[in-house]
DNA sequence: TCTGGGGTCCTAGGACCC
DNA sequence: TCTGGGGTCCTAGGACCC
């Protein structure tokens, strides 16, 4: 057995958590330069407000109906994140974080101890009580399925936000009232293929032939098909794969036009990108990056290119990369275009910092002492100040907006709350 | 004027090996 | 007329997830 628990309009109810004068606004939260909505408070769900719609497209609908805007607060989410995942673990031993909003917990054995529906209820109280948000609890035989649940608790009122598919029966159920679409691991393509071949609700897909299903799709769909006759091909991950990649990337606040203000865009990424690397305690040899003008702009001259580059020893210094970044983007930089946004993507990890060199090659990379990345990274962790580097530059008139940022209540001494 | 960011996995096809 | 079989590695592109 598995349970899937899944938070409720996670951002927009962590925005809400020390806003409790909100209670009853509807609230949205925008992605970064405060483009789109990212998230929705029931009330906005309610008001046929899409997600992923560009706000400056419903100002009018905000503005009617008093809907109170936030830029996305990731380190607040973050930490509201890490205590609701503490909080499950101590409900139950083995727990997967699939993302930030959302954790399986294997119940295998469970259902012969302890009554689900009561256990379900209890995570959700559990949560409500200790970290203050609310969530929704499915549980079922496989995790395809429990997903399945979940999303039929945030659907249905009447199951009080908990769902326990604890026979065939239910699942059928359930099965036949979900279209296929909502099926985790099908998409807007798959779903539409499916549709074409008379493939409409869940039922319709657990019902179908899976060496067929792999055939027309993937070894992916076959096993979504099985998970959905409760046979479990997908198990618990508790402990998180090591990234294979790191990408930083963003849309510009203003369009660039020059040189100079791309490079320290590209620099200022390039030594995110590598801060994450030495917080994954990796070292890294190869770097694209890629930059674009914006394809919604229509009456723009478009360009849209990347380059690839490789060290010749794995690294973790940012002087390393942000030097091989600032050499590819000579290649690819061309004048006269308005670029909307620019990215950054690492990848080709080692774990060890022994490397096999190449007998042949001339190798030139220099060796750095890594003490001085080390005194960086403490620095900039300390919360006492930070230092960058010149070629990020000073201005970054490029920056992200966030023009209704929330103050970092959790993680930010300042910014504590204050009750009056 | 203004439209997000960060990931994973699978497959097909080409180059190459014996 | 008929031209093997089995394998690896890499890359690009496409699909999905939140």
């Amino acid at each position: 057995m598995f349970a899937l628990v899944d938070c409720n309009n996670f951002y927009a109810s962590c925005e809400r958590l020390f806003r409790p004068d909100l209670k009853h606004t509807p609230i949205v939260v925008l992605s970064n330069n405060d483009g789109c909505i990212i998230a929705r408070s029931a009330e906005v769900k309610a008001l046929n407000i899409k997600m992923a719609q560009p706000v400056f497209k419903l100002r009018h609908i905000i503005q009617q109906h008093g809907i109170v805007c936030f830029s996305s607060n990731y380190p607040l989410y973050a930490d509201l994140s890490a205590r609701v995942m503490c909080t499950l673990e101590e409900l139950a031993c083995e727990v997967e974080v699939y993302s930030i909003d959302e954790a399986f917990l294997n119940l295998k054995g469970f259902e012969k101890n302890i009554d689900l529906n009561a256990f379900a209820l209890q995570i959700k109280n559990t949560v409500l009580k200790n970290v203050g948000l609310p969530v929704c609890v499915g549980i079922a035989p496989t995790k395809t399925l429990a997903k399945l649940a979940n999303h039929g608790a945030k659907m249905y009122k009447a199951t009080n936000g908990v769902v326990y598919l604890d026979s065939p029966l239910r699942i059928k159920k359930l099965l036949a009232l979900v279209t296929v679409d909502k099926v985790w691991g099908v998409g807007r393509k798959i779903s539409k293929k499916l549709n074409d071949i008379g493939i409409y609700s869940a039922l319709d897909l657990a019902n179908a032939n899976p060496k067929h299903m792999r055939k027309l799709f993937s070894v992916n769909i076959e096993k979504t098909v099985s998970e959905l006759n409760g046979t479990a091909c997908l198990a618990l991950e508790e402990v998180p794969n090591t990234k294979q990649q790191i990408i930083c990337s963003r849309s510009f606040s203003e369009r660039v036009l020059d040189y100079q203000s791309m490079r320290e865009a590209i620099c200022s990424y390039t030594v995110r990108a590598i801060e994450k690397l030495r917080l994954e305690k990796q070292h890294a040899k190869v770097i694209t990056i890629s930059l674009r003008t914006s394809s919604l702009s229509i009456h723009d001259k478009q360009y849209a290119n990347s380059i690839t580059g490789k060290l010749q020893i794995p690294s973790d210094d940012t002087r390393d990369f942000t030097e091989l970044a600032s050499q590819l983007l000579t290649k690819i930089w061309r004048d006269g275009y308005r670029y909307a946004k620019a990215g950054v993507m690492i990848s080709d990890f080692y774990d060890q910092v022994i490397h096999q060199k190449d007998l042949f090659e001339d190798n030139t990379q220099k060796t750095r002492n890594p003490n001085l990345m080390k005194v960086l990274d403490e620095i900039n962790q300390s919360g006492i100040g930070k230092v960058s580097f010149a070629a990020e530059g000073l201005q970054k008139g490029w920056s992200m907006r966030q023009q209704f940022l929330s103050p970092a209540y959790t993680t930010r001494w300042k910014d504590l709350a204050k009750v009056w």
